[in-house]
RNA sequence: GGGCGGUUAGCUCAGUUGGUUAGAGCGCCUGCCUUACAAGCAGGAAGUCGGGGGUUCGAGUCCCUCACCGCCCA
């Protein structure tokens, strides 16, 4: 590969490339393991997306996330499979192909089920793939030939199973019950599908009159008393948000202590508009506060009516259909929509003087989460989920701590969740799912329900059996996926003692669904329990909890690879769960397409390169906290690959240029951690210490999911250490003849050659191992650069197969460091030269000029306590000289003086050296007043504070030695530099 | 109504079990087209850590309280 790379980095011109080799060459597949393959694995499972969605940025940060996690432990040994599919979204679909039907003037009824489910699967096949396509094109390392859709047959028979097993086990049951009924989408939707939301509406108050007779009457045999007069001209008045549900009507409850009414107790009231007669009863969950205190109760459409009724054995009349209009049990007002019931109602009633009065009422109305339509609480026959036991399973498993939150803060959000849960509505009523498997018969009206589609009824015998309508909710199947994934529970591997009843026999098994059942357990036995669950916290109930519940239930029952029981903690279908926050947009708004504020992931690639949108997202990605997305940080980290890119640049024009003098660098010598000799120039023993210290902080913050710590150590140590300091420094070892060959002698090129090829090596390998720690955060640019390094020939298929740097026992590293005093020598000499870098700004030298002498004046007795003292002092001047070349350099000095206290015209002070220079420049007096001033200031205030604490006897006595001395020589440090503040503001004074 | 978060530089955010004079990126100011990079280099300014009280030798960090913002559940 030829290393003339264009002089700025485009992604647009490698990325594609890159995303579709990846595919194509199947480099994240991880095949069903043998026996014998080692490895500790790390999974993770693609929460699905809807099969209907188009990728956000809440995506983009999901995958991300997942992505530098996979990739890392890629890199770092692991088996690391991350599993990616799709769901199938019953309604969304379902909406999505019924719009396409519209434009084409077709319904779905007159199509038919069976041709509608294929018209979807059409669908699908169609247009189905897009998110994924996305997906592959901001590269995301997942393992393709395992992608999965819940529709699939092997998914589906995992479906119908545990449908069976939950039915078989008595906790799935029918019945009629209040559900949240959605009448656009003409189905019932849980409890989770209904996002509420605050709105103005009204308060209506409405008389109900009292009529004759009592109680005693009727039980007298007294003839029940229509609207004929006969009302005692009482009333009692009720207060409702929603006066169209008053013909439903079957009592008005007060509470048992409210004295205003206690007396109406045991009376009949004549419901308005309808002219039935209802009971006044009592009921504690009344608030006597809200409204006028009597409440009209109508079980069939508000779900504590409905608890109150069963309390009093009162009968449910439902009063509208399906799509939200009221029905034939409506009398007048039959065949109207619900909202215009309510108008033509309340303008009835006002007509009849039963008005009192309308009040402004803030409800919290109900919306379909799909399609916004307000829900409508509904009796209706739907099939159930009795949770409790599953739930208290999934509620060990995490105070067991089988399960580990981050932030740990969800877990009381999914504790409080899981408390409070209710029944699982699970039936739907579309067509597009997962259709339960049960068969109601025609003669004796009993259900069976059942693996195989049966051809009679299990209880009568009976032939005539028709199977439910209804389909599964999606969740149900979603919530399957860590088990269902892994081929349960069609495993044929032997059978264990003891072991559950099934494998069921091949002929008990879902008939024509299921042509190939998996050879074994393998996958499932090396991959269950997933490691990872990266999602949402939006998401927390949907898939967290309930993934957990219907996961540890059934895998449970999955005996371990030995044979052994299964153990909670095994059972679990992942062992860490990372919930991350909310991707805002700068300004920290929600993304709402009302709003227009809505970025798109694809486009903001396109512009700045999928590498810097994922740097962006990693280095704000900390546990807990809302991504405000703002895209001037985005081309911050375009510009750091551009920065990636011409170090790159740089790199290979000094390889090209060795080359031409027979230095190489042999590529078998990459791949590791760099070593240096010990004799090595400071730089190289320095860059390469920095290496190690940024590897183990990377693999540590990774560790934690601490994303932006990990993004910004790399930044720091490429940006900050890598180029600015260490390319800097090693273009003087390097320092190739531009044009021919050098004029010296042969002894004097030797030694120059075997600097330039150690030189030469260390800037390759600490560039090569850089990339490699870059890659999971930047795997585009990463890869394009690294096989340009290897020219061709590169060691592995891609850079994200090799290995990830770690840092060696950090300790010994230490030891190494102290010996040879990299670390302060190091930073000691880049503070001598940013302090000679601010004195010649000061004075107003041009950049550009060499300043011939610079003095240098170290404090000895200052110098970092344990480091030896004036010895260093003395050794650092050594150093020093010895890098002069690094201070012309750098700080454009040709010569630094070793000097006694300064008495050059212009001095900047550090607080262990001084640096001087004489140079004839205007000193712009008043401003260096200033300055000098405010830094007098500072330092005294920071003097003040020390001696405040060092001379309390309570700090002295308590606060460790470290936090005291490290105060004491901060304050002598400060104390110097007063000092020469003050005098060199003196001077400043006698001179002027 | 119940619960949970948050408030740190102009903006967006870090700040580990309390410990030396609070950090980053972007933005801002000044000077530089120095042969890898102007998507760059060099230097610089900028915060009484939302208010108040308490615990402590010591509080951005722990406790109480108030204010404001946000989220979840009913």
């Amino acid at each position: 590969m030829p290393h003339d790379l264009p002089k700025a980095y485009d992604p647009a011109a490698i990325e594609d490339r890159w995303a579709e080799y990846w595919v194509r060459e199947k480099l994240f597949a991880q095949p069903t393991p043998k026996a014998t393959d080692q490895g500790e694995p790390f999974t993770i499972l693609l929460p699905p997306p809807n099969v209907t969605g188009r990728l956000h940025m809440g995506h983009m940060l999901n995958q991300t996330e997942m992505d530098i996690l996979v990739r890392w432990r890629r890199m770092t040994g692991r088996r690391a499979l991350w599993l990616p599919g799709t769901d199938h979204a019953g309604i969304a679909t379902q909406m999505m192909v019924e719009r396409q039907l519209v434009s084409e003037g077709k319904t779905r009824q007159q199509l038919g089920r069976e041709a509608f489910v294929e018209r979807v699967w059409e669908w699908k096949r169609q247009t189905g793939g897009a998110i994924l396509d996305q997906m592959k094109r901001l590269g995301a390392s997942v393992d393709w030939q395992r992608e999965y859709f819940t529709m699939d047959e092997n998914l589906s028979v995992a479906v119908r199973e545990a449908f069976v097993r939950l039915h078989e086990q008595g906790l799935i049951y029918r019945g009629a019950y209040i559900v949240n009924w959605c009448p656009r989408c003409q189905t019932a939707i849980s409890d989770l599908e209904v996002v509420h939301e605050e709105q103005k509406g009204h308060l209506w108050e409405i008389r109900y009159p009292v009529s004759h007779p009592t109680d005693e009457d009727l039980s007298a045999g007294t003839p029940v008393i229509g609207a004929d007069g006969k009302d005692t001209g009482e009333f009692l008045s009720v207060a409702t948000t929603r006066p169209e549900t008053m013909l439903g009507d079957v009592a008005v409850a007060i509470h048992p202590e409210d004295e205003r009414y206690l007396h109406l107790h045991g009376k009949k009231l004549r419901l308005p508009l309808v002219g039935r007669e209802i009971p006044v009863i009592l009921d504690e969950w009344v608030s006597r506060d809200f409204g006028t205190g009597a409440v009209k109760v109508t079980p069939a459409h508000d779900p504590n009516d409905f608890a109150m009724g069963e309390r009093h054995h009162l009968p449910s009349i439902n009063v509208m259909d399906d799509k939200g209009h009221i029905n034939a049990d409506g009398g007048a007002y039959a065949g109207l929509d619900r909202y215009v019931a309510r108008k033509r109602m309340v303008a009835d009633l006002e007509e009849q003087g039963l008005l009192v009065g309308i009040k402004d009422h803030i409800n919290n109305i109900g919306h379909c989460d799909r399609c916004k339509t307000v829900v409508e609480p509904r009796l209706s026959t739907q099939w159930f989920v009795k949770i409790q036991p599953l739930a208290d399973k999934a509620k060990d498993a995490v105070r067991q701590k089988h399960i580990r939150f981050t932030p740990e803060m969800y877990e009381k959000t999914y504790f409080e969740w899981m408390e409070n849960i209710h029944d699982w509505c699970i039936s739907r009523q579309l067509w597009w799912g997962h259709r339960i498997p049960a068969w109601h018969c025609v003669d004796c009206h009993k259900i069976t329900v059942a693996r195989v589609d049966p051809a009679a009824c299990a209880h009568c015998g009976s032939e005539k059996i028709t199977q439910e309508t209804d389909v599964l909710d999606t969740w149900f199947s979603s919530g399957l996926l860590p088990v269902s994934v892994f081929g349960w529970p069609n495993f044929s591997g032997p059978k264990m003692l003891g072991a559950p009843s099934f494998p069921r026999s091949s002929a008990e098994r879902v008939g024509g669904h299921n042509s190939q059942p998996s050879p074994d357990r393998a996958d499932f036995d090396a991959f269950y329990p997933t490691s990872l669950l990266v999602t949402g916290f939006d998401i927390l109930f949907f898939w967290v909890a309930r993934m957990i519940m219907l996961g540890c239930w059934f895998a449970e029952d999955v005996p371990m690879p030995d044979g052994s029981k299964r153990t909670l903690a095994d059972s679990v279908p992942f062992r860490e769960v990372y919930i991350h926050a909310l991707v805002r947009d700068a300004n920290r708004e929600k993304m709402s397409k009302t709003k227009g504020n809505v970025l798109d992931p694809i486009e903001i690639v396109k512009t700045y390169g999928t590498d810097a949108v994922r740097f962006t997202l990693a280095s704000m990605a900390s546990p807990g906290t809302d991504i405000a997305f703002n895209i001037a940080r985005t081309e911050g980290y375009r510009a750091f690959a551009n920065k990636i890119w011409n170090a790159a640049r740089f790199l290979f024009m000094n390889v090209d240029r060795a080359a031409e003098i027979g230095i190489t660098v042999d590529p078998a010598a990459l791949g590791a951690m760099p070593v240096v000799a010990e004799d090595a120039p400071l730089e190289a023993r320095w860059i390469v210490a920095e290496l190690h210290a940024t590897a183990a902080k990377v693999n540590q913050s990774l560790e934690n999911y601490r994303y932006d710590d990990a993004a910004n150590a790399i930044y720091q140590f490429f940006w900050g250490s890598f180029c600015d300091w260490y390319l800097e420094i090693v273009k003087l070892r390097l320092d190739f003849p531009m044009d021919g060959p050098d004029s010296e002698s042969a002894s004097q090129q030797a030694s120059k050659s075997a600097g330039r090829k150690a030189a030469l090596s260390t800037l390759v390998s600490v560039f090569e191992a850089s990339l490699r720690l870059l890659s999971p955060f930047m795997p585009f640019l990463t890869e394009e650069i690294w096989h340009a390094l290897y020219d061709g020939n590169p060691p592995a298929k891609s850079i994200a197969l090799t290995s990830f740097p770690q840092a060696e026992n950090p300790s010994a590293i230490d030891e190494v460091d102290a010996a040879l005093m990299d670390p302060w020598m190091m930073k000691y000499l880049q503070k001598v030269i940013t302090s000679i870098r601010a004195l010649r700004k000061e004075v107003g030298v041009p950049d550009k000029e060499l300043v011939d002498k610079v003095y240098f004046h170290p404090n000895r007795g200052t110098l970092p306590p344990g480091s030896g003292e004036s010895v260093v002092g003395d050794r650092f001047y050594e150093a020093a000289r010895i890098n002069i070349d690094i201070l012309r350099s750098l700080a454009r000095v040709s010569e630094l003086i070793d000097s006694g206290p300064l008495t050059q015209k212009h001095i900047h002070s550090e607080s262990n050296f001084d640096v001087g220079i004489d140079y004839e420049a205007p000193i712009d007096i008043a401003a260096e007043r200033e300055r000098l001033t405010k830094d007098i200031a500072k330092y005294e205030k920071g003097i003040a504070a020390a001696e405040r604490q060092l001379s309390n006897e309570g700090f002295l006595a308590k606060a460790p030695a470290n936090v005291v001395e490290g105060l004491k020589k901060q304050e002598a440090e400060t104390r110097l530099l007063l000092e020469k503040a003050r005098a060199a503001l003196e001077n400043l004074n006698k001179e002027n």
